[in-house]
DNA sequence: TTGTATGCGTTATCAA
DNA sequence: TTGATAACGCATACAA
């Protein structure tokens, strides 16, 4: 069928052995490098990843957990996570878990019955259970983006409270007082922290954290749809809106069209994630970048590092920072 | 190490050809059947799915290229892809080309190096030598969204062409007769089909295809943006607007948004896919809905059903039809 | 530096 | 039906 090391020891005239050094970076002597290299390209040989990974328990494949393949802020991450590893001949596997615990799990499974060589998941939302048995096999593990604070990794977040706190901050700067949030579910740690720094920006400048001004959008465009109707329904309307996410933003420039409120004459806006879109609505948002092709790729190069077996600096946790892309969406009271 | 059949062989008191039999459907004895489950249980066997890829020649993995992760039509049939693929315990190798045709070929070879049992692929911009080596390997492809017509090989496509046709109908049925179109790339085979759609009808109600009425934004967010605002830069504007993608759909929004455009009092309106935005965009959308779920379930098992040898009907081409969502966008010119 | 032999965890062939 | 044994393609310990 295919061509093994043995056709390629074969037409060389040496042994399957030096062969196969010569696939794994050993010396050999000239003379038989060359006979080997030249073999290797008569007979277009390929190594067999697979026989491979069962002699060396290596399956050559990073697990990827995401909630779900249709979230442009993972999948960009992704892309980034991708490039790096295929660079060490590393392919993913990605799989979604739709908020759903008990497919996470699953998926969890899933990946470790598949020899999976490392694991980043993207989610807090998991028992550590099936984390305990993935640390009991040796496979290492990244954390991206969402937190488990109890859980002892390597981890990859973004400094998500000095990024709420100066989104704020700058409202406050521009003399804004009844500044609104859109926040995240209540059980994603990253909401937690978005909110955490809203509400210290709050406290630092001597104002009140008033739940009236709070609402919540579950992460999605609807939800901030409808959150942003909801902060306009009556006439007590604040003059900032903050919102956590990318999605939610979405969803509350379609409200604030709708309802047609003048951004930034009568609303002050801030929207989180840089992506094709803001560039695009008008006017142009004030938002928040998190850098996600360097997630992707310090994640990607501390997997490997990991598998290679290189525990310096363990457990290695991230906190990068965010940009606050200045545009025209944020009016200065005077 | 891990726990192989040999441990449960030994365990149970049988051969450990007895146990690869139970583990792969043959009948055993009652009284051995039970005695090799109780030792699976016990030593809480996983069977190696790399071993068992080395004999079987599977690596029950199935490839799956992309253009770009980030692109929610594409991740919203892959979605479904996995999850049918999946129950039958196989996972998807995904992989983006960012549409370089380079990396394309290059993730192609990734994937033979891999073993991966079957292909699909979106994309039209292949090299057929490398499909050659699939095909020659008797790795099954399925071609998904993007046709390659002269390639002979299970397709799973729209009727472009027909929901072109009726969104144009759509608009003439409302008695417009200036009908844009921001159509995709030249290259792509779907946005050809598009096109074809919009001058079929146009042709069938006697209407001139015009070129000023004809634009390109390369399938992006931004491209959708510029040849909107292109089509509003003078007095000859169009009173009907039809947008063959969905990012290209959001961006034209923007700009009309941004122009100040009444829909559909000035202008109608009919985009392409139907995601969470077109029910929160005001007004509502008129869109054509494809059935990416649909779509997804398909692929996946028309490659499962040729990864298992069954090549009945083949090449199977699967042309779906869309769904026209009806809402407020198009405006009756009375 | 090289060749030989053994084993990774499975499936498949052949007798029994 | 079952057990023993030989592969699958490769890496590696050991001897040469």
């Amino acid at each position: 069928m295919a061509v093994t090391i043995r056709d390629v020891a074969k037409r060389a005239g040496v042994s399957l052995g030096t062969v196969s050094r010569y696939l794994n970076g050993y010396k050999l002597r000239e003379e038989n490098r060359i006979k080997v290299e030249k073999a290797i390209q008569e007979l277009g040989f390929k190594q067999n990843i697979i026989a491979k990974g069962l002699k060396s328990n290596r399956s050559m494949t990073i697990g990827v957990v995401i909630d779900d393949f249709t979230n442009i802020f993972c999948t960009s991450i992704v892309t980034a996570i991708e490039r790096t590893v295929e660079r060490e001949n590393y392919s993913i596997i990605l799989c979604d878990y739709e908020g759903d615990t008990e497919k996470l799990q699953q998926k969890l499974n899933f990946l470790r019955d598949r020899f999976v060589d490392g694991l980043i998941l993207f989610s807090n939302n998991v028992h550590l259970s099936i984390m305990d048995e993935y640390i009991r096999d040796g496979i290492p593990i990244v954390i991206v983006n969402e937190d488990i604070p109890g859980f002892n990794t390597d981890k990859v977040l973004v400094d998500n409270v000095g990024a709420s706190f100066r989104a704020v901050e700058r409202f406050i700067h521009s003399n804004h007082t009844q500044i609104a949030i859109i926040n995240g579910p209540h059980d994603s740690w990253v909401s937690q922290q978005r909110f955490e720094g809203y509400r210290q920006a709050l406290e630092a400048y001597n104002l009140p954290v008033e739940s009236r001004w709070i609402k919540y959008g579950n992460f999605t465009t609807v939800g901030g749809y409808l959150a942003a109707k909801e902060f306009f329904k009556g006439a007590d309307v604040p003059t900032a809106l903050y919102v956590t996410n990318y999605y939610m933003t979405l969803g509350a420039v379609m409200a604030i069209h709708e309802l047609n409120i003048k951004v930034p004459q009568e609303l002050s806006l801030i929207g989180f994630d840089y992506f094709e879109l803001s560039d695009v609505i008008k006017p142009s948002l004030t938002v928040i970048e998190q850098p996600t092709l360097k997630m992707g790729e310090i994640a990607g190069n501390l997997i490997l590092k990991r598998i290679k077996g290189d525990y310096t600096g363990y457990p290695e946790v991230h906190k990068l920072h965010t940009r606050m892309i200045i545009r025209d969406s944020v009016r200065i009271i005077s």
